[in-house]
DNA sequence: GCGATTCAAATGCCAGACAATTAGAACCCG
DNA sequence: CGGGTTCTAATTGTCTGGCATTTGAATCGC
């Protein structure tokens, strides 16, 4: 593990990067201590400060984790699907922010992606699954509810649907799509009347995991993409004639 | 933008955390230069290596950029979909090595979501997707490959078919989950048979998407996934056996 | 033996300083 | 007046040294 002192970058970047690199490689396993602070300042030759900063830098992405006291020190996490979670999800929700991604770009994606799991999750979903998207669809259909609880409710239903495929990789992978998706729907004021006919698919989409058709279930995931895309179209057309 | 001294967190997350939440919300925007660090210091009444601390932590999400010199400072980032994709990849790439998870999910998770790129990408690819496809092809063919230029180049034929689909959040999401397969798939020795069998597929895969086939593209991949689900089993079931 | 105390190791944090870099201002000269 | 050069100020990068806090373990007293 060692770093180049003439490289113009930032050392705390370099000593991160031989680290990273070194848990990556296997050359650190899970859990095992890396040296302190000072012995790692001996061997980069930097002082500790700057070991400091590269150790932060990697607690930023979850790779390691630090523990205060006698036996306390720097450690190689498991990097937990929970854990990383946030963090995709927290990337995802700025790309959509900061690229001017088109709503029907990041619409198509998260429903194609979600497509992906329709069919596994009509297969294997858990009664509890099904349970959870019934309880969101009941949580939709009550009056009262503002634009933001509805389209939260409205991400936990498909997040349901998606963990039903019992596949940690999938989940994983479609939180980020799904949550990045959320400010832009918030960004959609629902008539009643657009509700309805949302509620509506989710319930044939729930019936379709119930019954294990996966065919089914296809079929009305698209339906509701057609009817979210229509939906935004007509929202943003309509504010657009407004301004 | 307010810390709470009084927190056990440490003040360096409490801070990065503090100006990620702006960055998220919207309060600092893209570009934007935040105070310099004797600013953010006396801001937070923290001391300037803490403040150095926090920094760090968001550049090594890629939220911050920092410049040196007299108009220096840091600076919001645009975060790219190129800049995010390798954080995406080594962070898959971790999940999938750290937490046990089997072949058989890590390749149901890619196969499912490549599924959902096929049809857009037979739909939408440009010449240009295909030749690259074609070229990986050919040089799949070449003998005297070694297992891993052959899983490497098994990489950027599914990348070229996902980047097809002309929609970046699906190569993003994508990007992921097809490289961080790739450590599991140097696993495998390939035998000439086995390649000529995957070789066959993908050309079955580029014919369709060449003829903008979206229905036999997916059969194609479907078959594919089969191919290498067997394979995979073949191989692990033969090294057991072995030891 | 067991509980309380002390100790040592490690991280968390701070103050101050210097080096390196960079853009812009000031200056000089033709 | 214009162009090139130098100077300067601002800012990040790094170092030194130190103190505070936490925490496990060793030690001591009972």
């Amino acid at each position: 593990m060692k770093i180049d002192p003439k490289n113009p970058a930032d050392l705390s970047a370099q000593i991160a990067g031989a680290i990273r690199d070194a848990i990556i490689s296997g050359g650190l396993i899970v859990d095992e201590r890396l040296p302190s602070e000072a012995e790692l300042a001996e061997q980069f030759d930097v002082s500790r400060p700057t070991v400091r900063e590269a150790l932060k830098r990697l607690a930023a992405q979850s790779l390691i984790r630090t523990q205060r006291g006698a036996t306390g020190g720097a450690f190689v996490n498991r990097l937990s699907f929970e854990a990383a979670q946030p963090q995709q999800i927290t990337t995802s929700t700025l790309l959509l922010s900061m690229n001017a991604v088109s709503f029907e770009t990041a619409c198509e994606a998260r429903y194609a992606l979600e497509r992906a799991c329709a069919p596994l999750s009509a297969e294997r979903r858990t009664p509890d699954h099904l349970a959870t998207m019934r309880a969101e669809i009941h949580r939709q259909s009550q009056p009262g509810l503002t634009d933001e609880a509805f389209c939260a409710s409205d991400v936990a239903f498909h997040r349901a649907l998606v963990d039903g495929a019992g596949n940690p990789v999938l989940s994983y992978q479609l939180a980020g799509a799904v949550e990045a998706m959320q400010p832009l729907m918030n960004m959609i004021t629902f008539t009643a009347r657009d509700r309805a006919r949302i509620i509506t698919l989710h319930t044939d989409i729930a019936d379709a995991v119930e019954a294990g058709d996966g065919a089914t279930t296809l079929a009305a995931l698209t339906a509701l993409e057609t009817e979210t895309q229509d939906l935004a179209q007509s929202v943003f057309a309509a504010r657009a004639a407004r301004s």
